[in-house]
DNA sequence: CGTGCTCTTGAAAACCCTCAAGGGAAGTGG
DNA sequence: CCACTTCCCTTGAGGGTTTTCAAGAGCACG
């Protein structure tokens, strides 16, 4: 049941995410100052991080794994409101409780600061407080993109936008390349998709078969996508390319 | 045509939003320095501010008025990403160009500053920054709150939940009462509603009728709304209520 | 009194959801 | 090794909600 996972990275100057993180911009000095308060934790998938409503005792950034930031209804609706890759940084800073479920949607490693701790730091340590900043507006532009996608895409849209989106992020993270098909695997089920994009489970597996019809992507099982013309499925996703290239 | 807007609040010390807006911590002498580089504009409703992809040469904050952030596909398609109420912050430090249309949903005045000097000043000047980043974080938190709107409520839920969040938000402004019927004019046409709701007009204006028919609202004119009980409002809005007093 | 704008209402159609059944792969225990 | 279960996914049929298309009402303005 419980995996032993192993922690490697306790020096943050090998640290995966060193560049891209909340720590990003932070001299040696400040680094070691968190690295005084930080801690590694695992999750397997599956796992509730963190629930609605709960004190909120760390704050801290994913190294490696996929989580997501959901909100249910009394019903049962559930809409995920954010997905949180490696780098992305979760809590905030200022506020006792938690306001979304943050769910493990595959194993995950996460690197973790004590909040009272960390908020001290931030206070004195302009980089820290700048970079978060950043973070924070990238995040809400990626926000109201989706809101766009929820709010007028159609069905078929949504499924292209949501694989254009991760298309995109692995072929930052694994290449700069951006000629030749592209390859990766859905880190979602179906049913975290729906949730991701406003839609029922079944809507979403008749619409990834047709686009898989239509050659606008290609599917070996399950999870294992292959993308021939980006630039197409930018299309069916219904952004302006006009081009597309370099991303 | 062009109406001569009245700009009255040269000095930062009785602006009315002195208190909620990005200078909101700021001290005598950082204040002083940011009327040094303010300046008022007026826009009458309907104009565009901002262009989506234009050079923003200055950030600012709304004094009094409300704006929309919008964004529009290809085909016309429109989702508004925002409503930006008096002391909501516009632009984005370390950012050239415009995301989103700027939209003066009302007449509207705004306190700006010249983008570059501003960003000097927000460096040296803490409280600024650390201002921006809590406004930020709330400008995420509500984006995130409306992607559960967007992606999962119905016609009807999401026409209650635009007026309750509108109602509520008339609630702190006006007085701290809970108790009574709650009334307001709605600043906001069917067709912006829509923009907002990811609806047609049609269905706005078909929802707003049904929640009139029983009782949730009443309507004087098509913009005049009394709400006589804000529970009921807030049970059709779906949003868990259990008592809801004190807002 | 016509024009333009916003809003309302109706009828038909489209899209997506709900309900339902079943397939395929992985894991478990006999 | 093979039933059996479970989980995830696919596909079909029917129905409901929202959209689309269309017409007209109410109001302000010149």
């Amino acid at each position: 049941m419980t995996l032993p996972i192993q922690i490697e990275h306790s020096n943050c100057g090998e640290c995966p995410i060193r560049h891209r993180a909340v720590c990003a911009h932070c001299e040696r000095d400040e680094l070691e100052a968190l690295e005084e308060i930080k801690y590694y934790r695992s999750f397997e998938a599956g796992q509730t991080i963190i629930w609605s409503g709960d004190q909120m005792n760390f704050v801290g950034s994913v190294v490696s794994g996929i989580a997501s930031l959901t909100q249910t209804m009394e019903d049962g609706r559930t809409q995920m409101v954010g997905l949180l890759l490696p780098s992305d940084f979760v809590g905030r800073p200022g506020r006792e409780t938690a306001a979304y479920d943050v769910i493990a949607t595959t194993d995950i490693v996460m690197c973790c600061f004590r909040k009272k701790p960390f908020e001290e730091l931030m206070a004195r340590t302009p980089h820290i407080a700048h970079r978060l900043l950043q973070m924070t507006l990238d995040e809400l532009d990626a926000a109201r993109e989706w809101m766009l996608v929820l709010g007028r895409k159609t069905a078929r849209e949504k499924i292209a936008s949501l694989l254009s989106i991760i298309a995109r992020r692995d072929a930052t993270l694994t290449r700069g390349r951006s000629s030749g098909p592209i390859v990766f695997d859905l880190p979602l089920t179906r049913e975290a998709m729906a949730d991701y994009l406003g839609l029922t489970l079944e809507t979403v597996s008749r619409q990834m078969s047709a686009l898989k019809k239509d050659g606008i992507i290609q599917l070996e099982g399950k999870r294992h996508v292959t993308i021939p013309d980006m630039g197409r499925l930018m299309e069916e996703a219904g952004d302006d390319t006009d081009g597309g290239f370099l991303v």
